[in-house]
DNA sequence: CAACGTTACGCTCTTCGTAAAGATG
DNA sequence: CATCTTTACGAAGAGCGTAACGTTG
């Protein structure tokens, strides 16, 4: 067995069963993935892949089995380069962040300049995403780390690290009805249409949940899924809306005017995950000490070697 | 990177530094070794041993880490062995079971004799040590499950899965004062001196708390650290002592009157200890039926494959 | 016949073991 | 001087790419 034949497995699973693309990606020779798959499934004594003569069909239960463990393995190999690449005190480097629209809007902007200022040797690279795909994306490396609110289901392999917690504002058109409370309830939007969250998205559905659990139905009229739309809408004065206080720039939101509603609504924080176990280059645990000021870098390694 | 090269990364670990053993140890020679190691160290780029002219005198830090993925990296490698060797359906193989007094001496015997009858092939390895150690071998991979009680501090990378309820039985000599009681209660003991087990183990511990906290102090007269020579010196009259109740043989201990008193501890059960993420071989999951028939197949593959 | 996997063949490069050298306590 | 690591060298072997072959849709 060799590090060769497992990165080769992986590589045809990832072109769903071609050992030609496998080849290609892998700058080898057809011949040459043939005779290695065949080398290994020699070694094991059994099939890794079905065959109908001269065309594979899948894998056979086995080669499922060792394609996992094969995954795991090549982590554990690519984190021992990044370890010795951060040993080696190497400046260059990739970094990809999985965030959503609110974060990369208005949280990252600042520490990503900083960041880069710091670091102009790492490709710095953001993906912007659901919830749920930030999370596959960590999960499965693609992404070296996510920066979204907490998730919803639990992963061992993923580490979730608490940040700021969000505050949130009611925001309504300037002279608006609201606009003149001194102190909102959740009651007070019942009157109004809401323009809201898609109900996809984390955001949206908690604050769905705050109206339902109090008894009240809100009347919403547009479901979008970034703040900047919301924000558009209700400056068009379609209705009310609930959005985090981080959404709202006081210079070009005028036309808006804002009440802080955290307490109405289950507290959320920004959360940064990881992958378990994998080694954090420098420059990763800089970037998080730019957006979490909070998280010391022991504190971040701790909870990276401790239960997932 | 290859595989070879983190094997003799860890065997020099295991030899304490000396490349010639490593050499010896993996059946080949020292040139050998040093040239690997050397090369490795070329393509991460930084070096892994501290050398003096000709000598080497440590891991450096990147070393140590290295180390350490690779560790992760070869069981990986070794897990995709085991799950072949299950794949082609073979008989042959290894189980090495890590257990406390207890269980060894009274529930294991009828299972290892019935796991021996039908896995005549497997090399059967019992190991008796304490619940520490117990669990730093299942750990290590040193043997491939632990029979137990549960363990005090929980570990990331160990699944424990809970067995059979343990009852507890208090047993005196017959014709004892408190065997006339029908129901006995922790006070009932303070009068009498207590045989006991020695406090580092989870048993010892769990009783000496259950007084301390119901405002009892009972009297120690020996600690011993199993039941057999608990009963034996509770036989001669020395004092009473509780023990689990499966330790007591109605045939062997005549001598000696057992009265349940399950109810005035806290629970406590057999658990049986895996390696989180670890391949069970067939004849393991066999003979985690045998023992804990409750455990499901299917349930235990859930528990490898969720958080450990 | 186009696409794909397997087999055949010749070449290169790696790797291994033996032998020798260098260094240390 | 015994022990241990590194360097040198020659031989064996593994792995690669090109080319050819066989199959399938």
């Amino acid at each position: 067995m060799t590090l060769k034949q497992l990165r080769l497995l992986r590589e045809i699973d990832r072109q769903s069963l071609n050992l030609s693309a496998a080849a290609l990606a892998l700058h080898t020779s057809q011949p040459g993935v043939s005779r290695q798959i065949q080398q290994l499934e020699r070694e094991l004594g059994a099939e890794l892949l079905l065959r109908r003569t001269n065309r594979i069909l899948g894998f056979t239960e086995l080669g499922r089995a060792v394609l996992r463990s094969a995954h795991r393995l090549l982590d554990e190999m690519e984190n021992i380069t990044r370890i010795a690449a951060d040993a080696r005190d190497e400046r260059g480097g990739r970094l990809t962040l999985a965030t959503s629209h609110l974060h990369a809007r208005y949280t990252l902007p600042e520490p990503v300049r900083a960041f880069s200022e710091r670091h102009p040797e790492v490709q710095f690279q953001l993906l912007q995403a659901d919830p749920d795909d930030i999370q596959k994306l960590v999960e499965s490396g693609d992404a070296d780390i996510g920066v979204s609110t907490e998730f919803a289901r639990e992963h061992p392999s993923l580490v979730q690290l608490p940040g700021e917690a969000l505050r949130r504002s009611a925001i309504m058109p300037r002279g608006h009805p609201l606009s003149r409370r001194r102190r909102l309830t959740l009651a007070d939007f019942a009157a109004y249409p809401l323009v809201s969250y898609h109900p996809r998205s984390r955001g949206g559905q908690m604050i769905t949940e705050a109206f339902t659990a109090a008894g009240i139905s809100a009347r919403h009229v547009v479901s979008a899924s970034d703040s900047d739309v919301i924000k558009a809408y209700v400056a068009k004065g379609l209705g009310v809306a609930i959005v985090p206080s981080i959404a709202i720039d006081p210079r070009a939101d005028g036309a808006l005017h804002a009440v802080d509603v955290t307490r109405l609504f289950p507290e959320s924080r920004m959360t940064i995950s990881l992958r378990h176990g994998v080694h954090l280059r420098r420059y990763l645990t800089d970037f998080i000490a730019m957006v979490a000021p909070r998280l010391e870098r022991a504190a971040v390694a701790r909870a990276m070697q401790a239960g997932g």
